[in-house]
DNA sequence: ACCCAGGGTCATA
DNA sequence: TATGACCATGGG
């Protein structure tokens, strides 16, 4: 990992996010009524396209099933049936049976928003099926707190501009970008969103642009 | 037909 | 600690 310290790392990370802020403007995340719905969201989301987790929760919706209760209530096989669309509906339905057990037990959001960030991020990762991208999407999303979430886009674009190597460890990477840019709950959330935004609506379109470097085999890149 | 998606777990070495 | 297998639908 290169230097985050320097004026230089700390003027590349804010020049990059200026420019996508410009490009892209504000992006209003996480889609989601309730912090209840980006949890489920996070977890549904895992190695999926958003429109199928889209899908996903509609069931649930027009079921009334998007609550801890009446999902930990449901049986697993009818559960795994609303979650089809979004894919892995079998583990998907195991994962958030788990995550709204842990929810519940754990007293709900009032009480959880009273955690301390580091406690509750152990407490999110002892849950079976949350791993950090996912535990640090509701930490930031649900219960606005200032985590950056490193997800597969942030690795390659961060990598591509020279200010990581890619394969470093994920809370090293998380940390070192959290020291520069924050605390910062706004831009964290804010950056997120429009690395992800970038990805899927402009990498697509002009598969040549500089925004390719976002994509797992940019030519542009390599 | 192929590639990818807003990952995570588990078994194995 | 570090790989690999596995999970599965839907859009480009």
């Amino acid at each position: 990992m290169i230097n985050l310290s320097s004026q230089a790392s700390r003027r590349k990370l804010r020049s990059v996010f200026d420019d996508l802020s410009r490009h892209h403007g504000p992006q209003y995340w996480w889609p989601g009524e309730t912090p209840f719905e980006i949890m489920v969201g996070a977890v549904l989301t895992q190695n999926t396209a958003w429109s199928n987790v889209e899908k996903a929760i509609g069931n649930l919706v027009a079921r009334n099933k998007l609550d801890a209760a009446a999902i930990v209530a449901a049986r697993k096989d009818h559960l795994a049936g609303w979650l089809r669309p979004s894919g892995y509906f079998n583990v998907k339905a195991a994962r958030l049976k788990n995550f709204c057990r842990w929810y519940l037990e754990a007293g709900g959001y009032e009480v959880l928003q009273q955690v301390e960030t580091g406690a509750l991020r152990q407490a999110l990762l002892g849950v079976n099926g949350v791993g950090k991208e996912t535990a640090d999407d509701i930490l930031l999303y649900a219960f606005d707190r200032p985590v950056f979430v490193i997800d597969a886009y942030t690795r390659r674009l961060f990598a591509r501009l020279g200010l990581f190597s890619g394969d470093e460890d994920y809370d090293a990477m998380r940390l070192a970008i959290e020291q520069v840019l924050g605390p910062d709950v706004p831009l964290f959330n804010e950056y997120h969103a429009l690395i992800v935004r970038h990805a899927r609506e402009i990498c697509r379109v002009r598969p040549r642009c500089s925004a390719c470097v976002l994509q797992p085999r940019c030519p542009a890149s390599q």
